[in-house]
RNA sequence: GGUCCGUUCGUCUAGGGGUUAGGACGUAUCCCUUUCACGGAUAAAACACGGGUUCGAUUCCCGUACGGACUACCA
């Protein structure tokens, strides 16, 4: 019996979730479901400058839509918590210390002009990477330079400090990675990082390695920008003594901008052609509002099943995916190396296909949703008809109430060229003869069926060939050169209404020859 | 610049020493259809390049090119 699987989504509330992350929570979540595991968020918090109200509960909220939530979070707590590390904050230094006395940490007190007059006294010298390392780290103002009692000194009388990693200076950092197989960095191209910062707060290796630790994590699945700081982070639970626990490693590909220059951000929200948010999201600084894929018509299976398939298949050709059945067919194995652009227009594809394959009532209730808002009541069986007339033909929920405008308001105006092209004395005629057989009464019930036997009545006694006039019909009716079955809308708009709208036709367009 | 990661149709990808390199989205054409869609069929469309290993490389190795990430007291 193998430890229980846990994993852990830990995105920071900086802002809106964006779709990469979403991803990576997704990722998760299939994991751990696989596995009969435990998917935990943990809110990663410790840049108080960059803490943004609103931002976690949006990452909670579009979670919760997606249907992903997670087992254990700051409001579900588990055993481990608390979930968020501004809570956790004063255990973290007694760890930071805990290296020092190990010596694999120290304490820095060099000011940011110190080390900007560092930086660029190494840049002046032609190093081509300046960092606090292990070379460096001998002439700056730390307690691996400083006197003992210099620095008990500076520590008593409060000097400002950070504490910083001590790594080794040449030593092979060698790590596994699920994806990428084994990953071999030399750590003399690793810098000594800040573990703990002035203002008391963890920095996001420290907070993470311990909160790994004491969560229980057995997998890191996580976004490929934090591949570079895995050897550090590896090094860190060496230097603790964790290395039998220690996670293993999964670096998601990232998820790429349609044209591949660049990954995926929050900036790029709305500018690309689509959202990149889940739900709509307005920034409470500055006002800023982006689009979200719930808002704008995407439903979450199909948005899950989207971004599942960006970066991993499951090997075989099917592509639509329940959540359970993508939890059945995922593994680790299977999710790609390579950067994956996003493509909208697959995203549409899903989102049709989950659409329109949806129950009767759900697609009535968008329509109806949608008629209300816009102040105006359809009856049910209304409702219903115009979604059998629409359903192979959306894309999303509010193309029914969109798509049927014509059905729900008589044409003031015509496509002005199909009306040049197909408005002839035909068709003008035919109408017209339609126009007096259905005000002069015709039998219950008026479908789809009736209407059509009606027209073709018509146009037998008036010998006009039905097929070239069509479309003018057509016109008449809905003012559009193109749509849905025209005799269900016939049927579903009533003779009355037909008539109507012919009438105001006839009235209106010239006729051309 | 440095470190690390990557590279199969336009896009998401399957595959893997010998294949007609498969599927999906998108695109195009045809069929269906009294339009547009749906549905059906078909088509165009890819192994970045150069070496090496090998009887044989798209597949393995090495380079190059290109792309990406990282390079903060941000995560």
């Amino acid at each position: 019996m193998t430890k229980e699987v846990r994993v852990r989504f830990a995105p920071s509330p900086t802002g809106a979730l964006h779709i990469g992350g979403l991803r990576t929570a997704l990722y998760n979540y299939l994991f751990a479901r696989k596995m009969g595991g435990k998917f935990l968020l943990r809110i990663e918090d410790t840049d108080q400058t960059r803490f943004v109200p609103g931002a976690e509960e949006y990452i909670q909220e579009s979670l919760d839509w997606m249907g992903i939530s997670p087992d254990e979070s700051p409001w579900k707590p588990g055993s481990v918590g608390p979930y968020r590390q501004s809570e956790r904050k004063a255990s973290y230094m007694s760890y930071a210390l805990d290296l020092i006395e190990k010596g694999h940490a120290y304490y820095a007190f060099d000011t940011s002009e110190e080390l900007e007059a560092m930086r660029e006294r190494l840049t002046a010298a032609r190093v081509v990477q300046p960092q606090y390392n292990s070379i460096t780290r001998t002439q700056m103002k730390n307690s691996l330079t400083l006197s003992a009692t210099e620095v008990k000194e500076r520590l008593a009388s409060g000097d400002p400090y950070v504490i910083r990693a001590k790594l080794p200076l040449k030593e092979e950092v060698r790590f596994h990675d699920l994806i990428r197989g084994w990953v071999l960095v030399h750590s003399s191209t690793l810098d000594d990082k800040v573990l703990m910062k002035s203002d008391g707060m963890p920095t996001y290796h420290l907070a993470n390695i311990v909160d790994d630790h004491l969560m229980g994590i057995t997998h890191v699945i996580r976004g490929e920008e934090w591949l570079p700081s895995a050897p550090l982070h590896v090094l860190l639970y060496r230097f603790f003594g964790w290395e039998d626990t220690m996670p293993q490693f999964a670096h998601l590909p990232l998820l790429l901008k349609p044209d591949g220059n660049g990954k995926l951000s929050k900036r790029d929200g709305d500018k690309l052609g689509f959202p990149v948010f889940p739900l709509n999201w307005t920034d409470p600084f500055s006002g800023e509002k982006s689009s979200g894929f719930r808002e704008n018509g995407y439903l979450p299976d199909a948005l899950l099943n989207f971004l599942a398939f960006l970066g991993w298949n499951p090997g075989d050709e099917r592509e639509i995916f329940s959540v359970e059945e993508l939890v059945e067919a995922f593994s680790i194995e299977r999710i790609g190396k390579s950067g994956t652009k996003f493509d909208i227009a697959k995203a549409k594809w899903f989102n049709e296909h989950y659409l329109r394959s949806g129950a009767q009532e759900d697609l009535i209730a968008y329509l109806q949703q949608d008629a209300q808002a816009a102040g105006t009541t359809l009856s049910q069986e209304k409702a219903g008809a115009i979604v059998s007339l629409l359903r192979d033909r959306v894309t999303f929920p509010g193309d029914f109430w969109r798509d049927s405008q014509f059905i729900s308001h008589a044409p003031t105006q015509f496509d002005t060229e199909v009306a040049a092209k197909k408005w002839n004395a035909d068709a003008a005629t035919l109408l017209q003869a339609y126009a007096n057989a259905l005000e002069s009464g015709v039998a219950a019930p008026f479908d789809g069926t009736a209407a059509k036997a009606l027209l073709e009545s018509t146009a037998e006694a008036t010998s006009i060939k039905l097929g070239k006039v069509m479309q003018a019909v057509r016109l008449a009716v809905t003012g559009l050169g193109a749509g849905p079955d025209l005799m269900e809308v016939f049927a579903i708009l009533g003779p009355q209404e037909v008539a109507k709208r012919i009438r105001f036709a006839l009235d209106t367009l010239a006729i051309v020859d």
